[in-house]
RNA sequence: CGGGGUGUGGCGCAGUCCGGUUAGCGCACCUGCUUUGGGAGCAGGGGGCCGUAGGUUCGAAUCCUACCACCCCGACCA
């Protein structure tokens, strides 16, 4: 058992936190809220970007880059935005030792600096579509913070895209969501509800806002994903319009979407345990380590020139080496394991004689031995199959935790229990939501996409339903 | 912002009630030797103005006052 690490069972969040901190993920900063992303959270936030970037590219956005300071009188242009996000904005007052004419604000999120821009770069229907994304950091005061599911300061990246009509913006809202469903199952491993968000829940400043939403080890739901659909909101508030083919001056529809540091978050509490970390291979930076075991000098010049021997020719960011001598085998196990490195091979004296390694999976805790011969094909192949066995356990855990409920006598005896939960609920009435988050500490997660037609009750007002969302308590 | 808690080497803690040499312990760290197939052993060593500012006292980690910070539980949120 890992020393330092507290067990799921006993203290869920406790082990989120000891997980982050011996893993060397990231440590707390000094300023409240923010924190330091470490070589190995960074490198699996890399290994992100790397695969986002590349799908946002293939379907054709590029990327730029906004400035970090916004004008506060921004914020104010668009009525529903600054009600949003004024109260949990940094201000800059004074630069140079004086104060401003006029204060900054730290962007919370940049579709103010954007579309400001946006105006002089778009006069005719010929200059859209407008696909750019950008990585940046943001920075919004939240009353509570927890490693990389919310922290004041955070990384994301932001797609702001100008479209001629209603249908492409809207096209385009829909296509990013499922991208990021798309990547949420691939890469992190991590199967999600995709839908769309109440009037409640959605962007402040959008028509609509669709989502993923995935299920953590303890039952709480954690949006890990959104697409907005601004309408003209934002093109009306920056006067942003464009001469159509029809000779019409019109105003720009818009879409904004993201994902943040937070899918960090969410890929540790998909897949760690209590020997700590867990990453899927596609995410690693480093999938393999190797390290050798030896007795003496003489053994372990043999061993590691054997190790370099049998990895020869191998990409050299797919597996490293540990030489440290200063360490016995039994603590870079441990060590490894720790830190979620999906494969361990093993290499001794015993193993140079036979030709032979011993291959330790990081998800199952399985040794087998294998051949050196032809080693990097099986190697790959189990990399494979540890991704799709990550998938495939938090599919399945998601879905015996996924539960329909139709009284609200049952949904208050069970939601705290976590899970998901299929209800009718009228998620255009206001307060059926209030009343559901003042009794339960629940919300309406999504809409999904997918939701089957069926008729019911709403379980708090009664009114008649067509399909069902679905509730959880949420991070 | 409400309720509760905690501030002592990098981390985790003891000491505070009842003031008194040089502030301890475990882990981590450094040096050396022996070790090395699941978190090694021994020996030696480095590192602290005890959250901050005042006060009481011959003397304060310890008593008094004020402030600050952080953590947990709520309200706000990706």
């Amino acid at each position: 058992m890992a020393k330092g690490i507290t067990k799921r069972a006993d203290d869920y969040s406790q082990w989120y936190i000891d997980v982050v901190r011996k893993a060397e993920m990231a440590d707390h900063s000094p300023v409240k809220g923010c924190m330091v992303i470490k070589p190995t959270g960074y490198g699996i936030w890399e290994k992100i970007q790397q695969r986002l970037d590349r799908m946002f590219k293939e379907t054709g956005h590029v990327n730029a880059y906004f400035p970090m300071l916004i004008p506060e009188s921004f914020l104010k242009k668009e009525a529903e935005h600054v009600e949003g996000f004024a109260p949990e904005c940094a201000v800059v007052t004074h630069g140079g030792g004086k104060k401003l004419e006029e204060p900054l604000v730290i962007r919370p999120t940049s579709e103010t600096i954007i579309w400001d821009s946006y105006r002089t770069w778009i006069n005719s229907y010929r200059d859209l579509p407008i696909l750019i994304n950008q990585w940046a950091n943001v920075c919004r005061w939240e009353m509570r913070t927890r490693l990389f599911l919310r922290t004041t300061e955070f990384l994301w990246q932001e797609g702001h895209t100008a479209h001629a009509t209603h249908e492409e913006a809207e096209e385009e809202t829909y296509k990013m969501v499922q991208i990021y469903r798309e990547f949420a199952e691939e890469y992190l491993a991590m199967p999600v509800l995709v839908g769309k968000k109440t009037d409640a829940e959605k962007f402040a400043g959008a028509l609509h806002t669709y989502c993923i939403e995935g299920l953590m080890q303890d039952g709480k739901a954690l949006q890990a994903g959104t697409s907005h659909h601004l309408g003209q909101n934002f093109a009306k508030a920056f006067d942003v319009k464009f001469q159509d083919s029809d000779k019409e001056l019109k105003y720009v529809h818009a879409s904004s979407w993201g994902v943040s540091t937070r899918l960090i978050g969410g890929m540790i509490m998909t897949h760690s345990d209590d020997n700590g970390l867990v990453i899927p291979p596609k995410l690693a930076p480093l999938p393999v380590v190797i390290v050798p075991i030896y007795r003496n000098d003489e053994q372990r010049e043999q061993v590691i020139a054997k190790a370099e021997e049998m990895t020869a020719g191998w990409d050299p960011l797919f597996f490293k080496i540990d030489n440290r001598d200063h360490y016995k085998p039994g603590y870079k196990f441990n060590e490894w394991e720790l830190k979620g490195i999906p494969l361990r091979i093993e290499i001794g004296p015993r193993d140079v004689e036979s030709g032979e390694v011993v291959v330790a999976r990081r998800d199952t805790s399985e040794k087998v031995t294998l051949p050196m011969e032809g080693l990097l094909e099986k190697v790959e192949a189990l990399l494979d199959d540890i991704q799709a066995n990550l998938l495939k356990a938090a599919k399945e855990r998601t879905e015996a935790n996924t539960h329909t409920v139709d009284s609200y006598e049952e949904y208050k005896k069970r939601i705290g229990d976590g899970g998901f939960f299929r209800v009718f609920l009228d998620h255009e009435n206001p307060k059926v939501e209030e009343q559901l988050q003042a009794d339960t500490r629940s919300t309406i997660r999504c809409i999904p996409f997918d939701a089957e037609r069926e008729e019911g009750e709403c379980m708090i007002s009664g009114k008649p339903c067509h399909y069902r969302v679905v509730a959880a308590q949420s991070y």
